[in-house]
DNA sequence: TAACTCTGCCGGAACGTTCCGGCAACCCTC
DNA sequence: GAGGGTTGCCGGAACGTTCCGGCAGAGTTA
């Protein structure tokens, strides 16, 4: 256990060769001896060598790190926090760190010189690539990162202008919303509505288009109403209400974010609207009774749904309720909000694993992958026995 | 516009100055004059000098990245992005970055030698310091970056056995546990309930000791649920169900986990509890509805609340309900829900500060600094009139 | 055996920075 | 006008790696 690190000299001199044989190899190259590879091996392993980053970093000239832009609008989603993880594990993989960019920084041209005491130098000099998340237009960080001279790699598409071209994950978020609508048409939608998302990020923008061209196709008519980017259950509460009330005749929604799910449920029952398709089928609630109520004595509280003897002005059809992205809150929400599950963790792991590839060579620096998603249907559009 | 990067020696030859003078002129170390420094300045500005941090680091023996580490199971929290972007925002300040290190991580001890195509070398070798948030004494990563031979930052401390004293940024649980229990009783509890966290945290730990002590202290008997660490609303409805069939004089719900506060709301409206202190000034509704209801014609339903006219087998008394941690769903809920705010992007900036400060040597490596929290009075413990 | 081609290994030069010691020149002061 | 202090600048040596060119020696061929 020796206090000062052990370096590359010192596995070379206990191993009885040059440093140069050494690095050999430890990395695989140049032409060493198996049984010399597997002493150097060894002894590295019994000294504990630890190779100095900075130092390989310098000589080839990479940083092993890559950075990792968010929207700033996002910090609340747990989309994204699952998506970092997914992105940080697959780097990972290849040696990477993943340093997580600040909303405000990018600082990619030619502009400050370092101050004095100043933050480390441009983001181009510290990572080796970058992975830009869901860029807005209107973010002022996004055009720097992608002309920052590393290769990029955008999570759906830019739609700014752009000078050097990126490589890129991107969902059919056209096909997603489509599935959606036929789902719920499917299910017996006659007249569905879509919140849409604002904003100008490739998913918002695919949205909107496709909300507007589906109704259009199908020859029917589609009820629009655009929310946040990251709308919280009482935006959207709020929004649902108003549509409702406007046109009673809406008998599903489509909630594109899906923290905001939740206030459509909320308005729903305001409302006095049953979720699902069928309300003589839900059970539920009986079925979470069930599970906790093993307690005989217990008053078993034979509470009825918010949502049935509904007194209101006159009798309604159901509504049926989906969101265009999965999560903890269309998961836990009650009922269960069918929503296309965008598998943030996967999508990070994706993006990075392409990121990887082009630094590695392995791909050109434009390439574009797709991802899949997958349409998770749950009691908000289905009767759901139990 | 040249392609080579360019170095401090370019600067150092175009102002005319050896590089020692170059590197003194842009660091501020050293002694030169004025005049050079504002020279060599101004030439590495028109030149878009970069430090290449590579070799910065390599001298200086500094990675100019700080880990950070999260509870795996908490990748679904608002609450640790807020506190990892508030992080990143004052690790910046201080030219850090900040790395994401996959739960999965550490590798602090003498272990594996680097493999050939393997990720880079351990945490210690990659980063400054680390910031490690609300280590878990099961987490199996944390006691190796403990002791990965940098400075840590730990926010809430450690209470496994800890090798080398580490800073810390903590907040006294305790305090604010007794602060919602006091609340709940000023505002008329009688019989409260805290569903505490389950886990080895110290954040949950001490809200256990306090849901324990607080009773014997005030001769009022508490009446203790667990719940996950980060409960979702279906497991705080489960158990909260549990909770009011089994003692129906449960007037005050605290539940600890934020995101599962909807979870104890559900459960109210599905046993007919009204929410807050009296349900007759209850318009949280209405308020909604005005705010949305501009066009005259639509129907204005006049929907009752779902906990409004019950039928519920015998007439009970309102139900408080509170949570531990402040987040977008107790903010969001119908009604918002009382909790305290652990302000969890100042949180992270706290233990970025901290860390900075030691790795500055500023403040001595075992500092421990208390971060202020704040009770959010909302309608779910009070009246809330409009 | 001479002329080759491999194989296995090594020396040394980068990579771009920081920092220490040194060296002129200048300014005091007696 | 010699001694001592200060100011401004510089040369060079690290930091720990990778990688290129080269060099012995063994094996192969003529």
């Amino acid at each position: 256990m020796t206090s000062r690190t052990v370096t590359l000299l010192d596995v070379a001199r206990t191993a009885g060769v040059s440093k140069s044989t050494a690095s050999d190899a430890l990395q695989g190259s140049g032409r060493v001896a198996e049984a010399t590879r597997d002493r150097v091996r060894a002894v590295a392993e019994e000294l504990g060598y630890r190779p100095n980053s900075a130092a390989r970093r310098l000589r080839r000239s990479s940083t092993g790190a890559i950075g990792l832009h968010l929207p700033q609008t996002a910090t609340r989603l747990d989309y994204y926090m699952n998506l970092a993880f997914g992105a940080v594990a697959r780097a990972q993989e290849d040696g990477f760190d993943v340093v997580l960019l600040a909303p405000a920084s990018s600082m990619g041209g030619a502009g400050d010189a370092t101050g004095p005491g100043g933050a480390s130098g441009p983001v181009a000099s510290r990572v080796d690539g970058l992975l830009v998340i869901d860029p807005e237009v209107g973010d002022s960080a996004v055009p720097g990162l992608l002309d920052a001279g590393v290769p990029v790699v955008t999570g759906e598409r830019y739609l700014g202008p752009t000078a050097a071209p990126t490589g890129a994950v991107i969902c059919d978020n056209a096909a997603s919303l489509t599935a959606l609508l036929d789902h719920v048409t499917d299910r017996g939608a006659r007249r569905p509505a879509v919140l849409t998302p604002a904003g100008t990020s490739a998913w918002a923008t695919a949205l909107r288009a496709t909300a507007a061209s589906w109704g259009q196709e199908h020859g029917v008519e589609v009820a629009l109403r655009t929310v946040p980017f990251a709308a919280t259950p009482g935006e959207a509460e709020e929004t649902t209400l108003a549509l409702l009330r406007a046109d009673p005749a809406v008998d599903a929604v489509i909630c594109a974010p899906d923290g905001a799910a939740p206030g459509v449920l909320r308005a729903a029952a305001t409302l006095g609207r049953t979720v699902g398709t069928t309300a003589s089928d839900r059970t539920d609630s009986a079925a979470v009774s069930d599970r906790t109520g093993e307690e005989p004595g217990a008053p078993r509280a034979e509470a009825p749904r918010p949502t049935d003897d509904e007194p209101g002005p006159h009798p309604r059809t159901p509504l049926l309720v989906a969101s265009c992205v999965d999560g903890t809150a269309t998961r836990s929400a009650e009922p269960p909000v069918t929503a296309v599950d965008l598998r943030p963790a996967a999508y990070g792991r994706a993006c990075a694993e392409l990121l990887c590839d082009i630094l590695a060579g392995r791909t050109p620096p434009d390439t574009v992958r797709l991802h899949a998603w997958a349409l998770e249907t749950r009691a908000s559009t289905t009767a759901g026995p139990a």
